[in-house]
Parts: structure tokens; C-alpha cells; sequence
DNA sequence: TAGTGGTCTAGACCACAAA
DNA sequence: TTGTGGTCTAGACCACTAA
């Protein structure tokens, strides 16, 4: 009952999923999960091929997927490998906010401020496709980074898609880890949007920080595999300590 | 004089530039020059691998290529089309801030609050790979939105590269199509840092805000197509009035 | 020299949209 | 029915790295 998608490590051709998406959840899991590590060779190319009965271009095709979202990278000559992630990633995929920090370099913590029902209020069920007035688990966490306040987090989850995830406990596990084995919820993307604003009161309290001092704010809708809006929350980070990079095209 | 590259539309299949790299200079070209508009059909890829006598492989390679920049987009069984551009391409590519906000249907003007040379202070040369000292042509300009203050952003250029950059009109004309024009840069790639701060009292006064209002704050070194770095730039976006947007992958 | 990734080809069959 | 993009194959030659 834990996993929703037990692991697969073979690829059937009889499927109606494309080769090279069978492919690319086999490897990409084997990345994400961690059983690869940063700085691993992949097996090579004509060894994919082998191993998965595919042709180059397919295994190709696949690799340079991976290549895309940065999880791998190659050296001509030399083989395939796991990159090594990068703060950039905070700006690309969905990360736990202590893979972000240990990224940073930065030893993560948190505090359960609050956990309970809300009754939705309308922009937010308009967000998450409900009705106002639907149940949703509100938490309410403080982040912390080298033992000092960093950032806070709204989680709001839609209840009925979860009905049983107030018995949890939100500090010793990741939001993630059970919604993906409680609920079998697993985020496939999200959209955000991204302001400065000037801290409240209450935030600045929490945050130790004058009232008014700057925060990056974020507002971000999480995607489950099946396409529904199941989460929405709002981080304020600390302007003086967390920054966001990127890298643009020309 | 004017143009470096002059618009190549063939393919050299004796040049050292693999197929697919000329053909994705080609296509993108019509596209971000305007040629190709928003919402036009491109050619199908049966046409292309006539038109340029490449391989079915070789177009798609470079089609997936600029779909995966979000320059075009595909649907089966109708064609494939240059796709409208988004407020999320101002976190993915160096855009001008006139076409950040003809995306966001804004009207954009700017004001030239002062253009002159300067020494390059040790924090900005380390990053532009100069020395201590040499000169920058430091340019200032107050940007509105629908006749309101929007942002101010501080360029700083090296001027060896464009010595006679000074002479043009930075209001008339924008800085972009000056350095390519004039100086024959072109932006490959850039990297930034995004941070929320609280406005001083000088940029306060340019965007009418309050003191301390909250800023949504850009660092961004930019490179040109020789990988040199040749601008450093600090934008300064009101947090009441501008706000990034960007997608992230599960 | 052996093994790796980089580039390119010709050809096949499929699903889908529009006429 | 025609034309479009989606998926997949087998095979070739090249450039580079490391032994």
C-alpha cells in the first residue's frame, strides 16, 4: 500500500507509454532517488541499448532529457554522469527546502508552528480549482538555516485528497515523503510567482527581523502527476539571507 | 559595418558548425527578429528537409531545440508555430525590458537619469574579469510602466569593448541594439541573483515610494557569444508593481 | 587501441487534424 | 484522404579520452 508506482526496471514494449518516457522515469528515478549518486557514471549508451533493447537514438533521446533538467551531464570521450546539484535548482524544480539548504550549504531545520483545518477562502479555492468553503490542512512551519530563522511557510492542501495527514508528524518527516506514501501524491509541476514585500508584523516576529524589513515572497500552486492543482503556498523568506540565482538564455 | 553576422539562410555542409547548430541559428533568427510572428506556421519538417536537404532527425533535433526554449510549439497533425511570448521568459532569457512589458501589457517608457564613465569599483571588476580601476561606462535609467516609475537599473559596461558607445542616444535608441549595432555584442548567456531588499532613500525618491519600501533586487553579469563578461547590471523593480513568474518540473 | 559520446542518414509505421 | 507531427529502428562515420 505505500507505493502507488512500484519501481519499474523494465521496459514493456506492449505499453502505450512511448520507450523513451519508460526509459526516462526508470533513470530519472534512479538519479532522483539517489541510488546514482553525483559524480556516478551512467552505463553507457551502447550499454542502455543493450540493456533496454532500444535503439541509440532512443537511449539519446532520453539522456538528453536528463541533460536538459541538469541531473546529468557528458564528456565526450570519457562517459555520462550525475550532476551535482546546484542552488540554481531552486528556480527550476520543486526541491524540499532542506535539499535547497544543504545545496546552500546551510544545515536545515524546522519548527511545526501550527497545523489545522481552514475553510477555503475564495482566492485560494479558485487556485486549487474548489470551492470556497472546502476543508484544507493549513501548516504553518518555520525554517530555519544554521539554527537562525530563514524562512515561513503557508502549506494549504486540499483535505480530501489527503484525509488522513494531521495524524502525521510534520517535523520528524517531509511534507513530501508523506504525501507520496500516505497519498500517493507526487508533484509533477508547479507555476509561482515571485515578489518583494515588506514584512508584518506577525512574520517579522517569527523571523526575528525588524517589522517592514524586505522578504522575497513566493506563491507557488503544486501540480500532482495527474494534473490537479493540490497544493498552495506562500513563502517569505528573508531578504537579507536568502537569495534566488539563475541563468538566463540570450 | 553594422552587422558582425550577416543573416545567413543556407546551410555550409562543408563548415565545421554541425547541421543542426546552422539550421538552429537559422530558424531562431526568423524568429526572435520578428520575421516569423507570433502564432505563424513554420515550414513543415518535410519542407525543412527538403528546403535545407537535411535528415527528418536533424530538423527535429533543432525543432525540439527551440521548443524547449519556448520559441515555437508543436501540434500533431496541424503544424508547428512560433509560439507567443510569456511573462515567464523573463526568468528564462535576456530580454529587454521593453519587451517585459509588452508581455505583460504594459506600455514602457524610459528616462536617462545620467550616462558617464567611472572606475570600476574591486567588487564589480572581479566579476567582469577586469582590473581594479578601469573604466566603465556607467549608465542609469529610471523605467516606467503606463507613465509610472516601474524600476531603475544600473548598467555598468566595459568600455574597452565599446569605446564610443557614450555618443548615442539611450532614450532613441535601445542599449541592446546600440551594443550590436555599434559594438557587434551579443548576449550569449547571463547569470543572476534575485534578492528582496529595502529601498534607500535615492531610489525611493525615482520611483515614489516610501523608504524602506520593499525592492525586488537583480544582480546580472551578462556574457557575450565569446563567453566575455561585458555588463553588470542592478535592477531595481518596485515590489508593490513587479513580479516574476516561472514554471518549475516535479 | 578500445570505448565513449557527437553527428547524420534513410526509412518505417503510427496518431491526429482538417478538408 | 492528405498532410502533419510522434515514435522508433539500424547503421554509419567522426572526435575525443584513457590505457
Amino acid at each position: 500500500m505505500l507505493k502507488d508506482n512500484p519501481r519499474k526496471s523494465q521496459i514493456v514494449r506492449s505499453s502505450a507509454v512511448p520507450l523513451y518516457q519508460q526509459l526516462y522515469e526508470i533513470l530519472r528515478t534512479n538519479i532522483t532517488q539517489h541510488e546514482w549518486k553525483s559524480g556516478d557514471m551512467l552505463p553507457s549508451e551502447t550499454i542502455l541499448m543493450k540493456q533496454f533493447d532500444v535503439s541509440r537514438v532512443t537511449v539519446r533521446q532520453v539522456l538528453d532529457m536528463l541533460v536538459q533538467e541538469d541531473l546529468i551531464y557528458r564528456e565526450r570521450g570519457r562517459g555520462t554522469f550525475v550532476a551535482k546539484p546546484r542552488v540554481e535548482q531552486a528556480l527550476m524544480r520543486i526541491i524540499s527546502f532542506t535539499d535547497d539548504m544543504h545545496q546552500r550549504g546551510i544545515e536545515p531545520k524546522t519548527k511545526l508552528i501550527s497545523a489545522n483545518l481552514v475553510a477555503a477562502p475564495g482566492d485560494i479555492a479558485k487556485k486549487l480549482r474548489i470551492k470556497t468553503g472546502e476543508e484544507l490542512v493549513h501548516i504553518k512551519r518555520l525554517r530555519l538555516g544554521n539554527d537562525e530563522p530563514m524562512s515561513v511557510e503557508d502549506s494549504y492542501l486540499v483535505h480530501k485528497y489527503c484525509p488522513e495527514i494531521l495524524e502525521e508528524d510534520f517535523v520528524a518527516n517531509s511534507l513530501r515523503s508523506i504525501l507520496e506514501n500516505r497519498c500517493g501524491i507526487r508533484w509533477a509541476k508547479a507555476t509561482q510567482v515571485i515578489r518583494a514585500i515588506n514584512a508584518p508584523n506577525d512574520l517579522a516576529d517569527l523571523l526575528l527581523i525588524k517589522p517592514k524589513s524586505a522578504l522575497l515572497f513566493i506563491e507557488r500552486i503544486s501540480f500532482t502527476t495527474q494534473d490537479i492543482p493540490a497544493e498552495f503556498i506562500r513563502i517569505f523568506h528573508r531578504g537579507d539571507r536568502y537569495a534566488l540565482y539563475n541563468d538566463l538564455k540570450g
